[in-house]
DNA sequence: AATCTGTTGCGACAAAAGTCCCTGACAAAA
DNA sequence: TTTTGTCAGGGACTTTTGTCGCAACAGATT
């Protein structure tokens, strides 16, 4: 057995919806794996391009996202380590629905999409913890819709710093501390740069955040959390 | 066999990606099919309770939909007969991610999660025409995504009415006319009746689109067609 | 005809978001 | 050290979007 089939294995089995998977059906996987290293910023394939393949973040940061005519940025998805992307493009055997960069020097591994297809029609659980990762994917873009649709800015920022502190609190892989730009913020938030200055501002006028020499300290919360649900 | 699963067999093959599952399967879900009627109006589930079920829409019309604190409502989907909703919360077991009611008085079919789970689970092509219906539906919200952040309201306009176009002429099903009023069309696009309305004007007086007594007809296509990409 | 109800038209105004621009801080590279 | 680039802070202004209010109109019902 390969040496990269073996690290493939342990990566395959640090994604939540594959890691119940039977162990052939994971050896399958591991074996059509290819890894790709990305240096930071390098495009990893464009939306409306022949589906790509299914990746999986072994190290690094990737985003997902969509470019505007005027060039404003729409981030769809952040991503890190054990999470997987292109799975639409994969399953319908539709164009990649969106564009993919790395946001840091960055390790994915890559799989095409007829292994994932003939795998998956003969292994039903990996049929269902496919569907499990769209059924996700699909509630993550409901949640985008409401956001952008019934949200101020404000409110989706309150909401982002609740997220972040969760997912910084659970402190659990290798990540590290990963401060993110306003530009990035805005970018998730699909506004620009200044609406985040300034919705950071009031919040940090209203006591509900401080700053700690360039990090966001959430002060309030309680006080937060209502901002983030009504405005 | 009973009349409603002889009807429910009919109504299964017009949904697309059931049309070419094997014909047992079709019948073990004809079998499972419960018929429901609603008034126009009804509620039929709503966001946050637990799974409702699988729904296909038999007659009438059916929106999806979020709504903020402060009353505005977003519009997720609009169905006809034929489509199906809710496979979100069916597939992965969670709550329902929207709320549902009826726009007319309309006609489901019902089909409890269990069901789903275990027919899925032993008939592979089952499981992948539900991921394929996933994959459609990640589809549409990333496009919805898209305009929310990266489109003025203008351009989603002449989108929606570009899509509408389309649908209407294509005039396969036994739907009526259906004219879409201001509101509906300000809750389908995320703005205010009062938006469409100056949107429309805008148009009109660009000689994009004209106004036939309250029906809306373009009148240039490809200038309608720029306005829908850039702006 | 009279009266609902749901719809549209439109103007005045307010708030939110976006654009432009310039500053200084800081860190990495030369 | 200088230079370069990225990033944050913030002011002034424009555009877009949302709110309020009210009149008008069409179709359905009585």
């Amino acid at each position: 057995m390969a040496d990269s089939t073996v690290s493939a294995l342990g990566l395959l089995r640090q994604v939540p919806y594959f890691a119940s998977l039977p162990e052939h059906v994971l050896a399958a996987l591991a074996q059509a794996v290819r890894f790709r290293r990305y240096a930071r910023g390098q495009v990893i394939f464009l939306e409306r391009e022949p589906c790509a393949g299914f990746f999986i973040v072994a190290a690094g940061e990737v985003k997902i996202f969509k470019l505007s005519p005027q060039g404003r940025e729409q981030i769809l998805q952040h991503l890190g380590p054990g999470h997987t992307f292109n799975e639409v493009a994969v399953l319908d055997g539709g164009p990649n629905p969106a564009s993919a960069s790395a946001l840091t020097d960055a390790t994915l591994c890559c799989i095409r999409r007829e292994v994932i297809r003939q795998l998956a029609l003969a292994h039903p659980e990996l049929a269902w913890a496919l569907i499990e990762s769209l059924a996700q994917r699909a509630r993550h873009l409901v949640a985008m819709v409401e956001d952008l649709s019934l949200r101020s800015v404000k409110a989706r920022l309150a909401r982002l710093l609740l997220a972040e502190a969760e997912r910084a609190s659970q402190a659990d892989t290798l990540e590290r501390s990963h401060l993110i730009s306003q530009a990035e913020m805005a970018a998730r938030l699909g506004t620009v740069r200044e609406m985040i200055g300034r919705a950071l501002r009031d919040l940090a006028e209203e006591g509900l955040i401080t700053f700690d020499r360039h990090r966001i300290v959430i002060a309030d919360r309680n006080r937060l959390q209502e901002v983030a649900e009504l405005g």
